[in-house]
DNA sequence: GTATGTGAAACCGTTCACAGCA
DNA sequence: TGCTGTGAACGGTTTCACATAC
C-alpha cells in the first residue's frame, strides 16, 4: 500500500498526544476525541492508522498505552538510534544539547567540525573530530544518521563524506538542497523558508 | 484564487536559486532549466508563478534578476521584518546569531526570558527582558513576529502572552500544538517530527 | 523555433458514510 | 448502542499538452 509521506509526521504528532495521556492515566482514547486535540479529522486517523494495522476496538476505541507501543515501533522510535553531529557551531550546539533529542531514544556518539580550532574541544563527554574521522564513526560507532549543522557552502561536501562513510540517513539543517542517492534518507529542517512563509502569511492577513 | 500554501515554501526554494544564479551573472533562465535546479517539475514553477501574474516571455524564459526582485516582492522578503526572541536557551542563542536570519531583512527588537537569572544579561546589544516588557515591544518598537524557543511546557503561556500584545505572527520551535486566533499566523518548526520521519524513512528502507 | 501561460486530465490525499463488530 | 475500519466520493495539487506569443 502507498503511505503519504505527511501520515509519518502525524503519527508522531498522535505519538506526543497519546504519551500525555498516559502520563495522565486515561486508558482508553477514542479517534474523535484524540482528532480534537491533534486538530485533525477522526476519519483522518483512522486512515493512517489502518496503513499498518487494525489497533482499535469497534465500539470502545484504542487502548492508549498500546497504540502508543504501536505507533512507537512503526516509526522506529522504540530502537535507539546513533546521531553524528557535523558542525559545531552555535546551531550545532544547541542540538546537541536538545532534550527533544537526548531525552527520546537518540544518542550523538560523536561530533564533528571542519575547523581547525574546533578540533579536540569536549562537548558533553564528545571531542570534536576532523572531518575525515567520520568514516571510522560509520563504521566502527554504528553511527546512522548525520545531522548537518555547517555553514550552506559546506553542507554538500559533508554530505558526499556522510554518504561514502555509508551513512543511512541525513538531518539537514543547511538551506541548501542536498543531492543524495535514493538509498539514504534526508530530512530537511529549513528555518528560512518557514520564516518567509510566515512574513507571506501575515502580509497577506493584512489585505 | 485559491494558491496553495505549499506553493509560497517552493518560491522560497526558487528565490534562492535565482539569487545563485544572479551572483553568477545569469541573466536568463528558463522553467525548464530552473526546474532542475529546484527538483521539480517545469510547469509547476510556471503555475506557482501564474498564480501572481506573468513575469516571463514566450520563447524566451525569466529575466533572473528581474524574478527575483518579484518572488521577494510576493513573499515580504523585500521588507524589513522586526522578531522578537522569547527563550534565551542554547537553541534561542543560535536563532539569534544564525546568519539567515540577520543576513535577509531580519532584525530582532527585542529578547525576552521568564527565568529571573536571564534577566539583564546583553546578547547581540539586546538585553534580555521579562516577559513583561513584551507588551511594549509590540506597541513601541513594532515588534510583528514572536520566535518562541522556551521550553514545550511554557510555549502556550508565551504565545497567549504575545497574542494578547498584538504579534502578527509567532514562529514556533516548541514541540507542541499552539492555539492561535485566526487572526495571528503561525509557523511550527519540529525537529522532534523531522527526525522520527527520517528513522522511518531508515527503517523501511532496509524492507 | 522556442518557452511561457493555462485549460484539461491525471493523480493523490482527505472526508464522508456506512458496514462490521464489540 | 458506539466506535472502528474502509470503499467511495470529493477536493485539491500536479502534470500534461497545446495554443499563444516572442
Amino acid at each position: 500500500m502507498k503511505i503519504p509521506a505527511i501520515a509519518i509526521s502525524r503519527l508522531s504528532v498522535y505519538a506526543r498526544h497519546l504519551a500525555r495521556l498516559k502520563g495522565k492515566g486515561t486508558e482508553i482514547i477514542s479517534s474523535g476525541r484524540l482528532a480534537d486535540m491533534c486538530g485533525v479529522n477522526p476519519a483522518q486517523i483512522r486512515k493512517d492508522l489502518g496503513y499498518f494495522g487494525d489497533f482499535g476496538v469497534r465500539g470502545v476505541g484504542y487502548y492508549v498505552q498500546e497504540l502508543l507501543f504501536e505507533i512507537r515501533k512503526i516509526l522506529g522510535s522504540d530502537q535507539q538510534w546513533r546521531l553524528g553531529l557535523v558542525g559545531v557551531g552555535n546551531l550545532g550546539l544547541a542540538l546537541l544539547k536538545h532534550r527533544e533529542f537526548t531525552n527520546n531514544g537518540y544518542t550523538f556518539v560523536a561530533v564533528f567540525d571542519k575547523r581547525a580550532k574546533k578540533i579536540g574541544i569536549e562537548i558533553n563527554r564528545l571531542k570534536v573530530q576532523p572531518l575525515e574521522a567520520i568514516n571510522y564513526a560509520v563504521e566502527k560507532k554504528g553511527m546512522e544518521i548525520g545531522v548537518i549543522a555547517v555553514k550552506p557552502v559546506l553542507a554538500q561536501e559533508v554530505a558526499d563524506i556522510l554518504i561514502r562513510a555509508g551513512i543511512h540517513g541525513i538531518l539537514n539543517f543547511s538551506p541548501v538542497q542536498i543531492e543524495c542517492p535514493m538509498h539514504v534518507s534526508i530530512e530537511n529542517v529549513d528555518f528560512s523558508i518557514k520564516l518567509e512563509k510566515l512574513c507571506y502569511k501575515i502580509k497577506s492577513q493584512r489585505f
